[in-house]
DNA sequence: TAAACAATTAGATAATTTTCTAAATAACAA
DNA sequence: TTGTTATTTAGAAAATTATCTAATTGTTTA
């Protein structure tokens, strides 16, 4: 797993918005699109954005994507953050 | 605090490695600067958006200017990481 | 089949970011 | 004071990113 993709994919604040959304349930690209003032091709793009940092996931049903959050990748983010607040630690 | 630009200051790998270095001990902006291949100015440059960040903290002592780690805003990050997570949960 | 809908891909532009070299500032040491 | 060292600031080029409109793909429905 690529983690600078993670880091990148949360540094911009309209994709920390569509995991907030993706948080409290599962919702379409359109659905996701309409929380948003920017156009349907560039949610389109955070989403992909999103989807190869593995962030979330997207499954087809008919005509729509449904997307998914995928939190284990925070894992090794939650990880390192804590490994940083650790090392403070010893100096005090 | 505007913590788009902790985000931000997070998502560049030079700015990661050097929060790694500071974890360890407090470092001058040389003693940073040896451990990457890229010039001066440029760590000069990201070690000002972390410290914009507040990401670290500069205190000048003669010639020397020395960098240290400062985590407390690393909280933020780490609670709402903790929060897409749990999220997630409510769905299993 | 044709029209409508959901979403993405293509291609372009504008904005932001990373990086560089050269110059400036400030402190130290001879 | 003059030269050296540590660091930043200025300004510009190159790379990346965010955004848009138009076009495309695939699915559903009349």
């Amino acid at each position: 797993m690529k983690m600078n993709l993670v880091y990148k994919a949360l540094a911009d604040p309209t994709r920390r918005d569509i995991l907030n959304l993706l948080k409290n349930r599962d919702l379409t690209a359109g659905e996701i699109a309409d929380h948003f003032r920017i156009s349907k091709p560039s949610i389109s793009h955070h989403l992909n954005l999103l989807k190869q940092a593995d962030l979330v996931h997207a499954e087809k049903e008919g005509q729509y994507i449904h997307y998914s959050i995928n939190t284990t990748v925070l894992q090794d983010v939650l990880t390192w953050l804590l490994s940083l607040q650790e090392g403070k630690g010893k100096r005090e």
